[in-house]
DNA sequence: CTTTACAGAACCAAAATGGTCCTGTATCCT
DNA sequence: AGGATACAGGACCATTTTGGTTCTGTAAAG
């Protein structure tokens, strides 16, 4: 089905509310970093505290959260939202986006050096890879986008040209932009 | 991992080879369509038969192939190579992309209404699907395509603004398109 | 009427997933 | 110092999904 693992989706979730409770705090009283507990989290996010706290344990080990033990501890962003992309988090929770074993790495399919579909298989994996590079958790709680509801009409489509090149089309109007590969 | 199954993986290493043995079949006699049965292909790809031939079996359910019983039986492609793209091959072997269980469809996460991500992660979802809808089996079978190998630098960077908009981004060359989103 | 080839489903082992629990350790507070 | 609070790290387990095979049936060709 294509779908994210159950982690993944709490993680975004999880995060999303972590964002929105620091910077309540941190408006109130803008010295020090407001850290939250995994009991607080997971009432928010109305999820069973021992799944919340796995997610939470997975992310700092990622890099993604830095945290705190003992009494008042709990969890802090270890960057700025901005900086942190869906892509980022996708990969701490269940690995690096990888549509097929070719895109994990070299040595995986033993066809591999006369696979057929290889180069576009990556590509592919390349375009995905990059959607989900551009979303980061500080656009996921901008109530712009939170208000939304994607239709299915009027859509982007994105073409792969036989000279390489990549383009983008949305309702008639064409921007184009030069490939996503080169050599080695 | 975020990865596809190795039934869709198979299918469109199938399906490639599919559309290279009718391109030569046309070639020699353009009347009437040749068609491929799955031990032929079975051997091409180097997959065991019971599973091409489940494969097979799939997509012809799925309406991508068309087939043929009997002595000289086989599958042919049931729309053209150019008008058959990835994202049409995911679903017929695993179900749309849906990244989130709300992506799926209304009512099947709990949560749903006053769920804080929905809206990005259905805008992540759309994004998604258009990669995938915009590279077709004729660009897989495209030789030019073949050869590449992707490289992780120089990648095209999209971007969500708070206006909604998504950005293009290669190379310091911009190119902006409006919102794959609108209302309803 | 035999051979070729697809249709459909059942079946099964192995791996992945979703989720809980337990033991340990760091830190705060009194 | 000694609880109480919170995170760290695994082990563990039930359920589902996946990858793959096999069997029975049916359509078409020669």
């Amino acid at each position: 089905m294509i779908r994210l693992s159950k982690i993944t989706d709490y993680g975004i979730l999880i995060l999303a509310e972590l964002v929105r409770q620091q910077d309540r705090a941190g408006e109130a009283s803008p010295i020090g970093k407001a850290s939250s507990n995994a009991r607080a989290l997971a009432n928010r996010v109305e999820l069973p505290l021992p799944m919340v706290s796995k997610v939470l344990k997975s992310l700092t080990r990622a890099g993604i959260l830095e945290s705190q033990r003992g009494a008042q501890g709990g969890y802090t962003l270890a960057r700025r939202p901005e900086d942190l992309t869906v892509a980022d988090i996708i990969a701490a929770l269940e690995g690096p986006v990888a549509l097929t074993e070719c895109s994990a790495g070299p040595h995986v399919c033993n066809h591999e050096d006369n696979c057929s579909v290889r180069g576009p298989l990556l590509v592919i994996n390349d375009v995905i890879h990059n959607a989900l590079a551009g979303i980061t958790l500080s656009d996921m709680v901008n109530p712009v986008f939170s208000a939304q509801r994607v239709p299915l009409s009027r859509r982007a489509q994105t073409e792969l040209t036989a000279e390489g090149k990549v383009t983008v089309k949305v309702s008639g109007d064409d921007s184009e932009f030069t490939s996503l590969r080169n050599e080695n």
